[in-house]
DNA sequence: TAATCGTGGTA
DNA sequence: TTACCAAGATT
C-alpha cells in the first residue's frame, strides 16, 4: 500500500468525521482523566448504555484524585448497570497508581499508558491520540471491520495474521494530523456506515477506496473469526445388565445436561473412570465400546465400563431401574448411541 | 492461548 | 429462539 493512497483515505476518513461526527459526552472536552473513563467504559457496551451513566460517574468522581480516593465499593456502586465490574475496579487501580507513581498527571504516552491497570494497547491508543494527540494505533472491533473491508483482508481479525495486518494499517493511518480525530473516524464509520450488517455502501465516504465493494466482497468481510475450540468431556457408563437380560438404567437429575433423561449410571470428567469405580465400589474394565459424540460446545467422549464380577448389590445400591427394553426408554441422544453400541457388540459376540 | 467477565441490542 | 455483536483486558 502506497502512501500517497494511505494519505487520501487518512483525509476521507477526517473529512467524514468533521461532517458526521455524533454529538457525545466524552467528546465536549479533552480532559484525560474523563477520555479515559469513557474508554474504559465503552469496552464492550454499547453507546447508549454508556451515555446513561456516564455524567453521573465523573460528577461523582471528577477528577483522577477523587477516584483514587473513593472506596472500591463505592466506584462499583456507580458502574451499577454497566456490567464487567472488573473494569470498575481496574479503572479504581489505576487511578491510585497515577496518583501514587506519577503525582496525579495523567502519561501521556501509549506505551505507559498500558503498562496501568485495565489499560490495554486499544485503551493506551486511544487515551493517547484522542487526549494527548499521539499519533498512536487503535484497533477495535469497529475498526477491524472497516480495515478488512477497505484493505480487503482475508485473514480472522482476532488471528495472529490478522491483528498484526490490522495494526500495522491503523499504525500507518494515524501518521498524520489530528490523530485522535482519525482514530475516532474509523471507529464512527463502523459505527455508523460500515456496520457489521447491511452497510450503506452507497453513501460511504470510502467507497472509492474499499477493496471489498470493488470486489463485491462486502458481505463475506471481515471473514468469521474461528470458533473457539470445543471442550472434551469425558464420560464414564456403567454397563450393568440383570441376569434375566435387562438392563438398568437411571434417571439424570432435572437441571443441567440432558436434564431428566434416562441413560446407564454414569461419571463426568477427565475422572470419570475412577469415579465410577469408587461410586460403585469395585474394580470396573472397560467393555471395548467407546463412542464419540459432539454438542453445541463440548465433544463428548464416552466408555463404557463392566464390573469385573457380578455384583448383585450394585443395581439397589445405585438406586438403577431394570429396563426390558433400553431404547424404549427416553434416552439421551448418546446414551442411545452407547446402548445401541453395547447392545450391538454383545449380539455379535455374546 | 483460551476462558472469563455483564448487559443490552438486533436480525 | 438463537446467535451475534458492542470503543477489550486479564490471567
Amino acid at each position: 500500500m502506497d502512501l500517497s493512497e494511505i494519505k487520501k483515505i487518512r483525509e476521507k476518513f477526517l473529512a467524514f468525521y468533521e461532517a458526521s461526527k455524533r454529538v457525545l459526552p466524552w467528546r465536549r472536552n479533552q480532559d484525560p482523566y474523563a477520555i479515559w473513563v469513557s474508554e474504559i467504559m465503552l469496552q464492550q457496551t454499547q453507546v447508549d448504555t454508556v451515555m446513561k451513566r456516564y455524567d453521573a460517574f465523573l460528577e461523582r468522581f471528577p477528577t483522577v484524585q477523587a477516584l483514587a480516593e473513593a472506596e472500591e465499593l463505592s466506584v462499583c456502586e456507580a458502574w451499577a448497570g454497566l456490567g464487567y465490574y472488573r473494569r470498575a475496579r481496574l479503572l479504581h487501580r489505576g487511578a491510585r497508581a497515577v496518583v501514587e507513581e506519577y503525582q496525579g498527571v495523567i502519561p501521556g504516552d501509549a506505551l505507559t499508558l498500558q503498562t496501568l491497570p485495565g489499560i490495554g494497547r486499544y485503551t493506551a491508543g486511544a487515551i493517547a491520540s484522542i487526549a494527548f494527540k499521539q499519533r498512536a494505533p487503535l484497533v477495535d472491533g469497529n475498526v477491524e471491520r472497516v480495515l478488512c473491508r477497505i484493505f480487503l483482508i482475508d485473514d480472522a481479525p482476532k488471528s495472529s495474521a490478522g491483528q498484526k495486518k490490522l495494526w500495522a494499517l491503523a499504525e500507518a493511518l494515524v501518521q498524520g494530523e489530528r490523530p485522535g480525530d482519525l482514530n475516532q473516524s474509523l471507529m464512527e464509520l463502523g459505527a455508523l456506515i460500515c456496520t457489521p450488517k447491511q452497510p450503506q455502501c452507497t453513501v460511504c465516504p470510502l467507497r472509492m477506496h474499499c477493496g471489498a465493494l470493488a470486489n463485491d466482497r462486502v458481505n463475506e468481510l471481515p471473514v468469521p473469526n474461528p470458533p473457539p475450540k470445543r471442550q472434551i468431556l469425558e464420560v464414564a457408563y456403567l454397563w450393568l445388565s440383570a441376569s434375566d437380560g435387562r438392563v438398568y438404567l437411571r434417571q439424570r437429575g432435572l437441571e443441567g445436561l440432558w436434564a431428566g433423561l434416562w441413560e446407564p449410571y454414569s461419571c463426568e470428567g477427565k475422572t470419570a473412570h475412577a469415579e465410577l469405580m469408587e461410586q460403585c465400589g469395585c474394580d470396573l474394565v472397560s467393555s471395548g465400546i467407546s463412542v464419540s459424540h459432539q454438542l453445541t460446545h463440548r465433544d463428548v467422549r464416552a466408555t463404557v465400563y463392566v464390573p469385573t464380577k457380578k455384583k448383585n448389590s450394585l443395581a439397589r445400591r445405585l438406586a438403577l431401574h431394570a429396563v426390558v427394553d433400553p431404547l424404549a426408554a427416553p434416552l439421551s441422544a448418546l446414551a442411545r448411541k452407547v446402548v445401541m453400541a453395547q447392545v450391538a457388540a454383545q449380539l455379535a459376540a455374546p
